[in-house]
DNA sequence: TTGTATGCGTTATCAA
DNA sequence: TTGATAACGCATACAA
């Protein structure tokens, strides 16, 4: 032992995980990392994890599939168990390269039935009510600048805009739906394009608060005040949104918690050999009404 | 082959660096993992390290020393290099547990000299060039919102703001320097410290963007308009600055360029047995004024 | 070309 | 209790 520190001794992780076949690591693997949503995410798998005497590797900012593949070969015989947020519709993307004792969970991947476990978000109903809201206060025109097309969350995400409007509004008219992919740039762009439409709509709603974000930026530009002008809302309900002039109503979703339950599945996984009793569980999400809306003070 | 894909075989990545010597991996850790400061940081490890065909593991959430260092252990064996973020004043921290082999670089560790190479942040010069550009446009009472005092950037910004103060205004004033933590929240609650203060301060420099968002959220709560009644700078440079309403003044960090170069000279070191040319690197800020400071215009 | 043995650093197993 | 040895999964060096 004296020895020991007298010479500096550190044993190696990978020769000990060897022959333990334990490394009290868990593997995520990220599609990309910007933003706070995300850091928020490995927040709560970080200090999850820690509660539980693990570890967390995060791989992140992987754009395309052969870059995430990679990333997971790489954990592979280095984790316990994984964690993959791949919010896209394939969900079996992973399915041929992942060793079959090997705890795993999908983070936001889809609804569908899945090969894995899988964690994700009730974009619908979050949307739905967003949307809802705006009605219910004498919106009609209401605008949603959407996510990217092959982006999981933001397919429900607009899928609850349309249902919204459909059943509780004027229907749903293609001419309000701005493309958008969840950047604040976009978001700030997107806003010539708003103003352009005849009749202007009265409320946008931005499929997160990244481009909520940037929107509001060039409202403001545009001279236009919001929520009298131009009511807006966001989705996430980043920490910055609170903070934001107006601040931004938004619909909260439990980023951290997201994160925490994805961590005490895999260990709930790792240390019993039973299957686990729930393979699949959707978030709910709340309404955050701030003074971006309009309508907060009405409530 | 065929065998290997019908039995879907994965190899084992800790038996296989074990022989090898070799991971392609770099660990990162990281003090903690809130807001946008850190995403860009990892933003700039990970892009930088995948062009090496390199990963990376990061480490986050580590709120004091000893998580820290069990965090470094945990990652020993598994990496090819460690890069280390641990922004406060004892620098010689993870010296006892690491090989004296493996590469080493830390990130804004420290302006002392260290047995490591360090990567960090001219903040004496940003907080300097920043204040007297207030000076320079009439301000004199410039009050300042602190990082943490522990932490290595917060006393140095606090300092450029202090030499500034001295040197070209009015002189330094204990009284105008509230103190502070970096964190949203309390940027908001700083504001009424900020406006009790006899004669008012017409300027105020938050040590970091963060905290300046939280600031003018409060400033706008107040009824108070900026930067007509009230100038605001922050620091740092985060995505979201350019965005709030006004735009933030702040001075530009080269945050993801911190991770780029860290990647660059671990993977060097790696490679090369001979020493690194450079063993230490202070990276240079810039000046982003917008319209929060009141005086981009008349630039 | 194909096969076999050895070693990487550690823990576990079994014998003494 | 202590000490020697096999084994973890892979890559390399060598023999066939």
């Amino acid at each position: 032992m004296e020895a020991a520190k007298e010479l500096r001794y550190v044993p190696n992780q990978a020769a000990r995980s060897l022959i333990t076949r334990r490394t009290h690591t868990l593997g995520v693997i990220l599609p990309d990392m910007h933003g706070e949503f995300f850091a928020q995410v490995i927040r709560g798998l970080d200090e999850t994890a820690r509660t539980h005497d693990h570890h967390v590797l995060v791989s992140s900012s992987h754009s395309d599939q052969d870059e995430a593949r990679a990333a997971v070969r790489a954990m592979l015989g280095r984790v316990d168990g994984l964690a993959i947020m791949w919010p896209s519709s394939e969900h079996n993307l992973f399915a041929d390269l992942l060793p079959d004792q090997l705890p795993v969970v999908l983070l936001l991947a889809s609804d569908e039935s899945t090969a894995f476990p899988s964690l994700s978000i009730d974009n619908r109903a979050g949307a739905r009510s967003v949307v809802e809201h705006l009605l219910d206060h004498g919106h009609e025109r209401i605008a949603i600048l959407t996510g990217p097309s092959a982006n999981r969350d933001a397919q429900q995400r607009l899928a609850g805009y349309r249902a919204a409007m459909r059943e509780s509004g004027p229907g749903h008219d293609p001419i309000l739906e701005i493309p958008g992919d969840f950047m604040q740039a976009t978001g700030y762009r997107a806003v010539s394009q708003l103003l352009a439409l005849d009749p202007r709509p009265t409320a946008l709603f931005a499929s997160n608060d990244s481009m909520a974000i940037g929107a509001l930026h060039a409202l403001h530009e545009a001279g236009l005040r919001v929520p009298e002008d131009m009511a807006l809302v966001g989705f996430d309900d980043i920490p910055s949104a609170q903070y934001m002039n107006p601040p931004l109503s938004t619909v909260h979703v439990p980023i951290y918690e997201l994160g925490a339950r994805a961590v005490e599945l895999l260990i709930h996984r790792t240390n019993r050999t039973s299957d686990t009793p729930q393979t699949e569980a959707v978030l709910p999400t709340d309404l955050a009404l701030r003074a971006s809306c309009g309508c907060a003070a009405t409530e």
